[in-house]
DNA sequence: GTAAACATGTAACAAGTTACATGATTGT
DNA sequence: ACAATCATGTAACTTGTTACATGTTTAC
C-alpha cells in the first residue's frame, strides 16, 4: 500500500517518469523501500486513473512523464497525517539472530561479525553519500538529511551491538554450548 | 522465502503445531517477522513433502503437530551460514521521513513526535517482555535476550533521532525555507 | 449453555520479484 | 559499428493479507 504513497512523495518535488522513479527507488529511497519497474509503471497507470497523477506528453525515446494533481497532492497528505504508520516491518538480520543458537558457537560469532562489518560499511556508504551529494537548501533535502541521519545512527548501534553480541558469545560460552550470564551492550554512542 | 526458514528456526526448538507458531509470530517474533495461520499452514504441508518436517499423530482438536527433520535442520544451518542475509529491508517510518517537507512544518513536528513516543513506548514494551519472560539458560533464551537488547537499542536511537529531528523542524523554520519552498519548481534530479 | 480459546483450513485478492521482450538515443 | 544507457512494457510466479468457514475443548 505505501508504494502508491512513496510515488506520490516522489512526484511531489516534481514530474518524472517512471523511468527516473524507478532510479529514485535504486538511489536514495533504497535502504527505507523498493520498486523495480515492472512494478512501478502499472502502478502509476493505476494512479493516473485514480485520478492522483496526469501524463504528460510523451518525450524522446518513448519517455512519458507524470504529474502529480491536487488530488495527488492531497491523497499524500492524507497519508502523512492520518493514516498510521505499519511499524511491524519484517528484518531478515534480526530474524535471524534467533536461531543463531543452533549453529556452533564460532559460526555464530562469524555471522555477527559479518553482520557487523555489513553495518560499517553501510556507515561508510551513507557518509560518502551525504558528502557527495549537493544537497540544497530545499525542504526535500533538509529531510533527506534528517533521514540520512536517522539511518546512520541506526547502522552504528547496529554495528556496536553485533560487536557486543559477538564477545558475549565468545566469552559466555562452554565447549559446545551457548549458555552465560548476561551484560548490558554499550548504551552511549559518540558522534 | 524467510517463513519457511523461520519456521524451521522455531521448530528445532522443538515440536509444535501450526497455531502455536501463529502464536510465536504474534509474541516473540512480532518485531521482526509477521505471518498469519492462512500463510503458515499450506507453508507447512509444503515443508513437510520436501522432507524438512514431518506431521505427527493428530492430538485433540485436530492438532497436528511438526517435527523438524534432519534435513531441515541441515536447511536451516544451510541458510544462516550460506545465505547472505537480505539487508534491504523495507521501513514505512523511514520512508515517510523523506516527505515530511510537504507538511506544515507544525505537522512535520507532531509527527515525529509521535513516533518519538512510539519508540519510547516500544522501549517500555521490550523492557516489560523483559522482566516477564522466565529466561532459562537454552541457547534459544541466550540468543533471544541479545535480540531483544538489539531491538532495545534500536528504538532508543530512534526516540532519540526523533526528538532531536523534531528539535530542528523547530529552530530551522526560517533559517531552512521549510516554508514556502514546498512547491517548489522541478529540478534537475539524477545523481 | 455459552463464551473464549483452541485448532485448522480455503478462496480471493494485493503486493512484489524475476524473466522476457522491445526499441530509441548517445557516446566512442 | 557497438556498447551503454534510456525508456517502457508484459507474463509468470511467489509472497503476504483479508475474509470466509468450520469444528472442538475448557472454564464459568
Amino acid at each position: 500500500m505505501s508504494l502508491k504513497h512513496a510515488l506520490l512523495g516522489l512526484l511531489a518535488e516534481g514530474p518524472a517518469s517512471g523511468y527516473e522513479l524507478t532510479k529514485r527507488f535504486e538511489l536514495s529511497l533504497a535502504n527505507v523501500w523498493s520498486a523495480k519497474h515492472s512494478q512501478i509503471y502499472p502502478e502509476l497507470r493505476k494512479m493516473a486513473a485514480e485520478g492522483w497523477l496526469v501524463a504528460g506528453e510523451e518525450g524522446s525515446r518513448g519517455r512519458k512523464e507524470y504529474v502529480i494533481t491536487d488530488d495527488g497532492r492531497a491523497e499524500l497528505r492524507r497519508w502523512l497525517v492520518e493514516v498510521r504508520p505499519e511499524r511491524a516491518g519484517r528484518n531478515e538480520s534480526m530474524l535471524r539472530v534467533f536461531f543463531l543458537w543452533t549453529l556452533d558457537p564460532a559460526e555464530a560469532v562469524a555471522y555477527l561479525e559479518r553482520e557487523a562489518a555489513a553495518a560499517h560499511a553501510y556507515v561508510e556508504r551513507l557518509t560518502a553519500l551525504d558528502a557527495l551529494v549537493a544537497w540544497d537548501e530545499s525542504g526535500a533535502d533538509f529531510m533527506g538529511r534528517l533521514a540520512l541521519e536517522e539511518g546512520l545512527l541506526i547502522a552504528q548501534v547496529q554495528a556496536e551491538w553485533a560487536e557486543w553480541a559477538a564477545e558475549q558469545i565468545r566469552s559466555g560460552r562452554d565447549a559446545t554450548t551457548l549458555t552465560g550470564r548476561r551484560r548490558r551492550p554499550p548504551t552511549k554512542r559518540q558522534r
